[in-house]
DNA sequence: AATGAATGAGCCTTCATTCAT
DNA sequence: GATGAATGAAGGCTCATTCAT
């Protein structure tokens, strides 16, 4: 049931959602919504909870992924593959559960507050926490601007996706896969922060040793 | 009318805009819209071009100033303010025209096509230029994303707002105006393209000699 | 339910019923039509059909007494008397089902192809057979002619009913009774096909043997 | 503007009709029929009052033809052919007068009324008149009777098109032109009426020494 | 005099919700 | 406890009519 209504919300939104299409894909009666969760708007908070439990398992694998005890410029890596990953995700089709949370970060609701309490600052704050290890100084605007800098990069393929794929074709997309964007987002940002040599400043021939994922941070970039 | 289609648009989207509301916003008959422009689709499509012609004078101002004749630095400083300067302004009370636009990002549709041929493929086009001036050896691919991660820096700001207004609080928000963001973002791409001392590696005292708006590249970033 | 709407389109035709006078004379909600209907125009077909069940039962108890176990004169007399009968009936207050029919006829719609299927043509089909007995060399289009000469006289008194109303008066359609009709149309018919004499060149004194509803076929006709 | 308007009517009924379809026809602006009519309904009052002063010529023509001064059956083969090439005349496509009093006849509205008293009695008062001379004796329900029977089998074809078409298809409808069912119909008539042998007594070789139109009254039918 | 613009009533349909079973 | 039937509110659209020009 809360699979069938996640999947129709991430599918169509709230207003769009039919609670008939909902009870439809779960095979159940028209009155059930209403029957068990009382209303339409009461079973949408459902469902984004629901999908919230996603990415509370998110939060908690990530933190054993990105947690404190690493390079910081490892740490920044995984940071941006494991978020990354979950954004490219959303056009999968079974996974409901990212697209609608994305949605609820166009629209928060009333079912943001815990969403954003319990998934996202957290992942957000530890975001800062990496960063403040490469700026030690810098304030909290600096380091919130750098944080939506880096969180801003990975979330334009999944918000502007459609639009990319018109501006540089299904193939073009298709070529800007998981491991090459994670590859050209730490690269860039290690670039910018100074961890590693610019990109643009030297030939397609640069150390390439490598990220965990193979598509490592120091890859060739466009030469100069 | 327009003016009151692409309000109503723009805040509760095409489905959930009602024509009655649109009217009434118009103080006009409930006909109105069926009498002057077919349909509610119809007077979309009509809204969205009516945006876009903003959008058509923003890229011929647009090239006035990012053109070619300057340095790439420049252009690139002139390209991201400007470009901000648009995503900001989305959030003003009367600046429908952006955020309808915004949304034909995220759910193109027929309106998208003249959108995408007249006003965002030659913006897109022409970041493409610029970033080939910093990197004339990098292959399309890399061009693209390069370009999404100048814009997606950008665009954050429009798509994630609601969210990070949650995060960092009403005043946060606002610390980051389009000076700060625009600086922060240059210096930042300008780090990662090498042609800046990169972020994190010197102290808040940098030299800021500046943009011409003020909020020049070399402003100050976060201290090492 | 389909009572009400066969009578709303019986009375004003599909486009002029209104599906809120439909549910008004049905004690039920506007919306009741499209839940058990799917559409008008479904509950239209709907109620033909409902209205074509009366037509199969009577092509059924027609052919009990029209059957071909008899002689062709008693034959066609029963099937006029029967087919008559149908057709005076359309203008009693509760026959809706025979207006709608007559609908049909005029305008035939997807719902007219069972009805014409299953009602009309094997009625069309049995006249013609009757015919046949009375000229067994007459060919087709002959058979054809001499069918809608029948059926026409009939049918007359349904199609153009409001206007022979106005040329005769009243009185003088309610004169045109069941029983003289169709003692005059079998008359009419059964002199043409030279069965009895003639009408016009005997006086009214002429024999009435009896047709079985008492309004025989040789009833005095006009005197000469 | 009369003639758009009744072409329009002719074909879609008075409430199916649009004025805007009307002033598209003619032409016109949306609210010439309002200023110059006054009204939906009062246009169609006009249109049929245009299409009456047609029938009124038929009329005066009609008496011409089957005028007094003549054998009854000369005169009443006459009226069937004349009567009868009006029907069939009903589809062809310019011809919307006789279709829009075909609908005064089965709706007859306020416009009836003139319409009855100068076209439709008199001819009905005409026909009333030659049966009369076959019938000297016949009382006036007798009389009707006929003249229903003569006029039915006539504007069956009218009447009932539609359906006849589905029940002999298109060709054999075209084989029922207008020589051959005036000839059927006439000759149907006057072996009713006993002026010539009846049908189905005698073989198709019987003389077909002719009508004016040479679909003589006694043309072969069919053989017994 | 004649028209383009605008109106309000009304129609069919959809949908979340409720009710009786 | 759970469901099929039914409801009323609301939405987009059409159309004859009116109004200001």
């Amino acid at each position: 049931m809360l699979e069938a209504a996640g999947r129709e919300f991430a599918e169509k939104g709230f207003e769009c959602a039919r609670v008939r299409g909902i009870c439809d894909r779960a095979c159940a009666n028209v009155a059930a919504v209403n029957y068990h969760f009382g209303d339409k708007e009461k079973l949408y908070v459902a469902a984004v909870l629901e999908a919230h439990r996603c990415g509370f398992e998110f939060t908690t694998e990530h933190e054993a992924i990105t947690g404190a005890g690493g390079m910081p410029e490892d740490r920044l890596r995984a940071f941006i593959r494991h978020f990354l990953s979950r954004v490219l995700a959303v056009h999968e089709p079974d996974d409901w559960r990212h697209l609608l949370i994305a949605r609820e970060m166009l629209h928060p609701t009333e079912a943001s507050d815990i969403l954003i309490r319990e998934a996202i600052r957290p992942r957000f704050e530890q975001l800062l926490g990496i960063l403040r290890e490469f700026c030690p100084e810098a304030d909290e605007r600096r380091l919130w601007a750098l944080a939506f800098s880096v969180i801003g990069q990975c979330l334009h393929y999944k918000m502007a996706r459609p639009m990319a794929k018109r501006l540089i074709g299904d193939e073009g997309i298709e070529a800007l896969d998981l491991d090459y964007l994670s590859g050209h987002i730490t690269t860039f940002c290690l670039a910018a922060l100074g961890r590693i040599p610019p990109l643009g400043e030297m030939g397609e021939s640069r150390d390439v040793a490598g990220g965990q994922d193979g598509a490592g941070v120091r890859e060739p970039v466009a030469g100069g």
